[in-house]
DNA sequence: TGTACATCAGTGAACGCGCGTTCACTGATGTAC
DNA sequence: TGTACATCAGTGAACGCGCGTTCACTGATGTAC
């Protein structure tokens, strides 16, 4: 089975530094030779994966929601709705999730860009977006919110505006205080009775 | 007069030209010579005006938030500061505003790529936020809400938020409806009481 | 076990192109006399 | 009023560079006999 698979492995290796490299700086900020030198290999190897370049970018933006995904899973083992979505808010307004873009949300770090981007890129970031919404809606739901879709969608526009706004902010101490504050907000929003 | 103020025109224009494009279509988005060639000149006397490329992005993100200002400064004039609260929210989050970035706020047009710009142009967009949240912050004084600053980050972070959102999505429908949702949670978490 | 051969992942030189930037220049404008 | 000259905003050819993409090739691997 090794034999099939090591094209394969190139593969997602490939992917894998183009998803980090991409959410930290944009998709425009790698190029095919540079990705290829983080890999190991030359760039004309490149075009054995991927069609294009914009083929990989769609392909890297579905793999950073897998991957975020993946990174996000713990949360959902806590015992009841409500540690969830607290662990989930604590968690997405993180410093460290602030400081370490490469491996965070892909949301935060392209909203601002995806408007530019073509039909299949936007409608595989959209698709991401979605279902995330609709995980943190069935969280809501087992909370007995009413409402559930609505506040669900208010509360991850705050999610993504506070951490992108808190990345964007040079000074780290003001930064951390914008996410204080929408962590204690989102946490009172969603009826969650606070600790601390 | 006239005679000094021709180069000092011409310098507005490209400014004016850049800010648009670039609230547009992100920073990275328009080269030197597609920026003159806009404003009816050639790439060469560009230099003439800005020192580089990047002292003209920093001059265009101060440009749009002074140009944002502007035009919602209308919204400023409404008798009572519940009405001007309403007011900001309604235009903030509305279609018009969803669907013309290049007249925008540039925050929610700039936000993910922010974090990828020299320090001085941080510093810039940074300015225009903290700006933009002190006169939020002051209209929740007025509506005598407690905890102003508090309320003001938490409302921007949903704000901002829900814009990129309803940007990035190409349903035009879904993305209605994300900013009608925030509309009304932003009215409610501020105090206003609702009507229709 | 050993030789001959096919497969195919990866190499690296080369391409056309657009970028930011420089610079010798042009030509309209307004002032000096 | 008319001529000579200085100023300076704008021109456009040229530069070095990095980009995405192509393609003839190499060389390691595994199979066939």
């Amino acid at each position: 089975m090794d034999k099939q698979s090591h094209k394969a492995r190139t593969r997602q290796r490939i992917l894998d530094e183009a998803a980090r490299a991409m959410r930290e700086c944009g998709t425009e900020s790698i190029g095919v030779a540079a990705l290829m030198k983080r890999v190991g290999l030359t760039h004309g190897g490149f075009y054995a994966h991927f069609d294009s370049r914009e083929a990989l970018v769609q392909a890297a933006i579905a793999e950073m929601f897998t991957d975020s995904t993946q990174r996000m899973a713990p949360l959902w083992q806590a015992a009841d709705p409500a540690a969830r979505l607290s662990a989930l808010i604590d968690y997405y307004l993180s410093e460290a999730h602030r400081d370490c873009r490469a491996e965070g949300c892909p949301v935060p770090a392209l909203v601002s860009e995806v408007g530019h981007l073509p039909q299949e890129a936007k409608a595989i970031f959209t698709q991401g977006v979605t279902s995330l919404l609709q995980r943190l809606c069935e969280l809501l739901v087992a909370l007995g919110q009413r409402d559930a879709e609505a506040l669900a969608s208010s509360l991850l526009a705050e999610m993504v505006g506070a951490l992108a706004l808190a990345r964007a902010c040079p000074d780290k101490t003001l930064s951390a205080t914008l996410l204080a504050r929408s962590r204690q907000a989102l946490k009172r929003r969603a009826g969650l009775e606070l600790a601390a």
